[in-house]
DNA sequence: AACTTGTCAATTTTT
DNA sequence: TTGACAAGTT
């Protein structure tokens, strides 16, 4: 039964304005720590006990972890797992992949089909970039990957075509390399019947837009749409959102312009600044208060913004106490720097502060290595957010891959990825013939494969292929003549097609997805393999532990969903999942993250590192670089580095420390550094500056030491 | 098919 | 100075 009131008296009155909002649109501009989620999460249930279904309501996050949090408070105010169940609560992109996935027979993809992450993109770019680079072009340079990328993601989430990508100016190469490679990375996609992270955008609003009647479905399904972190979306998401709300305008953005640090990924700041242009007749309500910082943390963080012009204005203020002076310390060199802090950390710890109550900022990665260092020579644990991920494991990898292409077998990325492994003796020269002869009869790899093998020497009880539906394999008949393959090759391929074609049907006639991967694994002799390639047992046997860690993800996902459009389904969730949500182990440590990741997060305890010019605000944004893919303009606009800064400042519930050196050594040299123009920036009645010089370099007992005098101590 | 060597570059990356 | 990547070597 659902609750029929939700208490909306627990809100200050603009929450409580902004979540009783019923119809129109309405801008939420949200303070840092102001409860933004709180308001979407209220309206949310307030919606429900008013008696609105919850398959009309949608709420729009950016990430996995925002939209699980939003989903578990509505639960706990409305008391009701069914209906919160019903709700669409998601990321744009998990959005994006449920209208593809039911609308997919409008597009022509195969049940199968595929979405590749980044890397997947990357190595279809490569690819493309590898025939365009033996054709033509100054001798064999090598072109950075990403940047082409980068150029590639911007032209998609702006609409440009392929043949329609233009260069901006004609002196930029990489722009040059992208219009010759665009077109061909875009086939290539199609090829493998894959859609990467912006076709999960793109899509979907070319569809709504081109077929009137899948479009009228989509804008009738939601009454009620939410967008999370609304200054982070980029135009395509803005028209996504425009159609899905076309003909009620009920939409409700919640976001906070001064907190806007994507805009290099193509997030469009306008999109929040000129809302109420977009949508004519927006009520605007402003989140002021802020329930995270004391106020010495607080003015800090007004200072610094109130120095970028082009906001929308806004100035938090809190209730919480006046709190300690910031911790302005200056170290020596980069070393001292985090000598200082790991052991700042353990002093805080010591006095009772808990692990996971402090987190270490920086601008980029490269940061963190000699802050690790030194919290593990003090035993400080730690967690890196945004490291290697469970899934992007080789081994894991390589499971998913062999699941990819028995699903999709134009998947030609999965399919080149396993062909050879675990080897079996299907060379470079060997692939090359068959992708060849392949191409030149418009048939994919994996119909090369099958027609280099088929009609002798079939092995008995093989049904090569049998298994595939002819939408998923639109061509059995086609045969590809290769002429005589070496045995070793030949045997490799039939394997290879053997083991794949059985998973196949397997997963076709409904064997559970976990048994039938049991069953690959045995086949193609996994473990064995892993054993021989590792260099040690352990080694060996945390790399089994993976493969078992992805069946079982796989059994846990399979219990609620089953067959093989589970599996499918599986594949592409994966695909959006970057932090494993699996393993939980973040507790009770010390977060290390770069200021990006720690966005929407809090802490008692903030340290921000590295407060030096050319590191924040970065080089690259006071010298941009060839590979950048924004104009001059936005290349050296300071304000969002000013904003990553404010974003780092209003982390900090209790206690701030800005800490800086005087020396850093960076690419080999020893470099004398500049105090970051955003500490210039706080005024100093607010800093309790520290000089480390002497402090810095005092000796440390090490555990051996300390053990030493405890023992000595005990001997006694 | 695993090692070795040379070259080039050096952010941020919710999905 | 480190690392990633791709081509060359055993």
């Amino acid at each position: 039964m659902l609750r029929s009131v939700v208490d909306l008296a627990k809100l200050n009155p603009p929450q409580r304005e902004a979540a009783s909002h019923i119809g129109g649109p309405l801008l939420v501009l949200a303070g840092a720590g102001s409860g933004k989620t709180r308001v979407i999460t209220y309206r949310i249930a307030h919606l429900l006990a008013g008696g609105i279904p919850p398959q009309a309501i949608c709420a729009v996050t950016f990430t996995n972890k925002a939209a699980e949090e939003m989903r578990e408070r509505v639960a706990h105010l409305v008391q009701n797992r069914t209906a919160t169940r019903a709700l669409t609560i998601g990321t744009f992109h998990a959005l994006g992949l449920q209208i593809l996935r039911s609308e997919r027979k409008a597009l022509g993809m195969p049940r199968g089909f595929a979405v590749y992450d980044q890397s997947d993109q990357m190595g279809v770019l490569r690819e493309a970039m590898r025939s365009f680079r033996s054709m033509e072009r100054d001798g064999e340079r090598r072109f950075d990957v990403k940047a082409v990328l980068a150029r590639i993601s911007l032209a998609k989430n702006a609409f440009v075509a392929p043949d329609e990508y233009r260069p901006r100016n004609v002196a930029d190469e990489y722009d040059a390399i992208t219009q010759e490679v665009y077109p061909k990375y875009q086939e290539m996609l199609r090829s493998c019947a894959a859609f990467d992270f912006d076709d999960l955008i793109v899509e979907p609003v070319r569809l709504l837009a081109r077929d009137a009647e899948v479009g009228r479905r989509w804008a009738e399904k939601f009454r009620f749409v939410m967008v999370d972190e609304f200054q982070d979306t980029n135009r395509a998401q803005l028209r996504l959102v425009e159609q899905l709300v076309a003909n009620h305008k009920n939409l409700v953005v919640v976001g906070d312009d001064d907190q806007s640090i994507y805009s290099w990924r193509g997030a469009d700041p306008t999109n929040i600044l000129k809302f109420d242009t977009l949508f004519p007749g927006a009520r605007t309500v402003k989140l002021e208060q802020n329930y995270r910082s004391t106020k010495t943390i607080l003015s800090a963080a007004n200072e610094v913004i109130a120095n970028n012009t082009q906001r929308h204005g806004k100035t938090l203020w809190s209730n919480v106490g006046g709190g300690e002076a910031i911790v302005h310390a200056v170290a020596q060199t980069a070393e001292d720097e985090a000598k200082w802090i790991a052991r700042e950390i353990d002093r805080l710890n010591k006095d009772g502060r808990a692990w996971s109550d402090i987190a270490v900022m920086y601008r980029s990665n490269i940061q963190a290595k000699v802050l690790e260092d030194e919290l593990r020579q003090l035993g400080v644990p730690y967690v890196m957010y945004g490291g290697q991920q469970f899934f992007e494991r080789k081994e894991v990898k390589d499971v998913i891959a062999y699941l990819r292409v028995a699903l999709n077998p134009r998947d030609e990325l999965a399919l080149r990825r396993v062909i050879n492994y675990p080897a079996r003796g299907i060379g470079a020269t060997t692939i090359d013939r068959i992708a060849t002869a392949a191409t030149a009869r418009h048939a994919t790899l994996w119909e090369g494969l099958r027609g280099a093998v088929s009609g002798t020497g079939t092995l008995p009880g093989m049904g090569l292929g049998s298994s595939l539906r002819e939408e998923d394999d639109p061509n059995p008949e086609r045969t590809v003549d290769v002429g005589d393959l070496r045995g070793a090759a030949r045997n490799g391929i039939l394997e290879l097609v053997h083991v794949v074609s059985e998973l196949g049907s397997a997963l076709e006639s409904g064997t559970d997805a976990v048994a039938a991967t049991r069953t690959l694994i045995e086949d193609i002799r996994l473990y064995d393999d892993l054993r021989a390639a590792s260099s040690s047992a352990t080694a060996a046997q945390r790399r089994i532990d993976n493969v078992e860690g992805l069946l079982g993800s796989l059994g846990r996902f399979a219990e609620k969903q089953k067959g093989r459009e589970a599996l499918s389904e599986y594949l592409r969730r994966l695909s959006l999942e970057t932090s494993s949500d699996d393993d939980k182990d973040d507790g009770k440590k010390v977060v290390l993250t770069t200021l990006h990741g720690a966005k929407g997060l809090e802490f008692p305890v903030c340290f921000m590192i590295g407060l030096e010019e050319e590191l924040l605000p970065h080089l690259r944004t006071l010298q941009p670089q060839a590979t950048d893919v924004n104009d001059v303009d936005h290349a050296t606009d300071i304000s969002e580095e000013r904003r990553l800064c404010y974003v780092g400042i209003t982390r900090a519930q209790k206690k701030l420390y800005l800490t800086r050196a005087c020396t850093r050594i960076m690419r080999g040299s020893a470099r004398p550094r500049v105090p970051s123009r955003f500490l210039l920036e706080i005024p100093d009645d607010l800093l309790e500056v520290r000089d480390l010089g002497e402090e810095a370099r005092q000796k440390v007992p090490t555990d051996e030491v300390r053990n030493f005098f405890a023992n000595l101590a005990l001997d006694d």
